[in-house]
DNA sequence: CCACTCAGGTGGTCGGACCACTACGCGCAA
DNA sequence: TTGCGCGTAGTGGTCCGACCACCTGAGTGG
């Protein structure tokens, strides 16, 4: 108490050889530490971490912030709690993170939704032109499906599906998972049903139907090139259009 | 509307006998509500939210679940809280949101690096091309920059960083912040250390040199398909060259 | 042998307390 | 009046302890 200004320097119980340079949060720290593992192999896909009381222990916080840096990475797709079984790391392929993309998607708005749109059509025609070259008799089967299911219906939901998984199928027979993931979330639902509720209000519905008979017509054939351009045109009247919508 | 999974929803298997008011947890539901209200435009890009404590009480939920799921929008790049001032909406550009591209860039393993590394030269060689129409002589003057800056160290860091550096001016030239977003987050620092620790040491430094004037050769020319060739060519020898790593 | 029960462990939620930091305004001095 | 400090109220950050909801598996009884 009689202390005025002491140094304090003794029995300092505090360090660590390393001082262990407070960073950011504790949450954060505690985030990069899981990630770290993860990365550095020492939590493979599908292992069950220790209990969230054991994990703040190890770490030295609390339990709320471990909370906290769980449900981060759960968000993120790297982690998956299971109430009442336990915390496992998920399978880490590119669905499993690639989920967030749909979050960009759905709030993104005015020009930015234009870029997505450009991305994607990127990315669709080159993922249908590879499907055009390795697409098998039961994935075009499936194409198929869903091509005639999506001309039997007038219900715009009903489309949307059908119109969704058509790209799906596709997408997946280019046999790149991840395009295949970063597509389906550049297409999640409320993003579509955003842009095409005005779209179809225009009649689009007899051009989009040509135009996935087009790009079936590629597939069935086996001709990239022709499968590429059809999907281009495909993406880029959505394109076209919401640009013009944007600044007219 | 509420869980998409990808299974189909035909059949009911005795599952949800009751309508089931509570959808998920109530964490995740603050995080739809949040997320709904600023998809409905609710709250402005840039703009400050209620206190933990009084978004907690609105939401009918305790601060402990509300801070978790500020967490988790915070981790998506949604929202940002600043200690001691209160938290705030985003610009939810680009930028913010694909922030976690880079988590998925880090935690890929295998083929998956494959993958990720097939969408970048897709999307980069597109990009270049794009950039050789539209980039600007000031533009042009950073590139060449980073391209002697790169050329003239030995320190792999640095090269590395001008690498990024390089692209990344590339990319922003090309006029699509979406774009050059999704290539920053496939180009993470870390991804690239460590895919390129290894394909450095095979004496790829010359032939990275003589791509890299390439690809500065079209922009200067301004000629889009020399520029998406040499881009494609570029991504695509490291492609090769880590497919082979992995299935030797 | 099977089906059922139940106890233990797990994640999920809650309320409160305190700390660290920021922002703003009051009051003092120039 | 003007400017600057300092104090304070309010915010996010952290921690604790308790209880609830749910799953799992060992034990029990048929």
């Amino acid at each position: 108490m009689d202390e005025s200004l002491p140094e304090a320097a003794t029995t300092a119980p505090a360090a660590a050889p390393a001082p262990a340079p407070q960073k950011g949060t504790v949450t954060q720290r505690a985030i990069d530490r899981i990630k770290a593992m993860i990365g550095e192999g020492r939590l493979e896909p599908g292992a069950r971490l220790p209990t969230e009381r054991d994990l703040a222990a190890q770490l030295g916080i609390s339990r709320s912030s471990m909370r906290e840096a769980i449900r981060a990475l759960t968000v993120l797709g790297v982690l998956e709690a299971r109430h009442g079984s336990g915390i496992y790391v998920t399978q880490l392929e590119a669905g499993d993170l690639l989920e967030t993309f749909g979050v960009v998607a759905d709030l993104s708005r005015g020009p930015r939704l234009v870029e997505l749109l450009e991305v994607r059509r990127i990315l669709e025609s080159t993922a249908t032109a590879l499907a055009a070259a390795r697409i098998t008799a039961d994935q075009l089967a499936e194409v198929e499906k869903h091509l005639t299911a999506m001309n039997a219906t007038d219900d715009p939901e009903e489309i949307l599906s059908h119109d969704l998984a058509f790209h799906r199928v596709i997408a997946g027979a280019a046999g790149n998972e991840t395009m295949a993931a970063i597509l389906d979330g550049l297409s999640s639902r409320t993003f579509r049903a955003r842009v095409w509720r005005g779209y179809q209000e225009e009649g689009a519905f007899e051009r989009t139907r040509r135009e996935h008979a087009a790009i079936h017509r590629a597939l069935v054939a086996h001709d990239p090139e022709a499968a590429r351009a059809a999907a281009a045109a495909h993406v880029g009247e959505v394109e076209e259009w919401l640009r013009s919508q944007i600044q007219p």
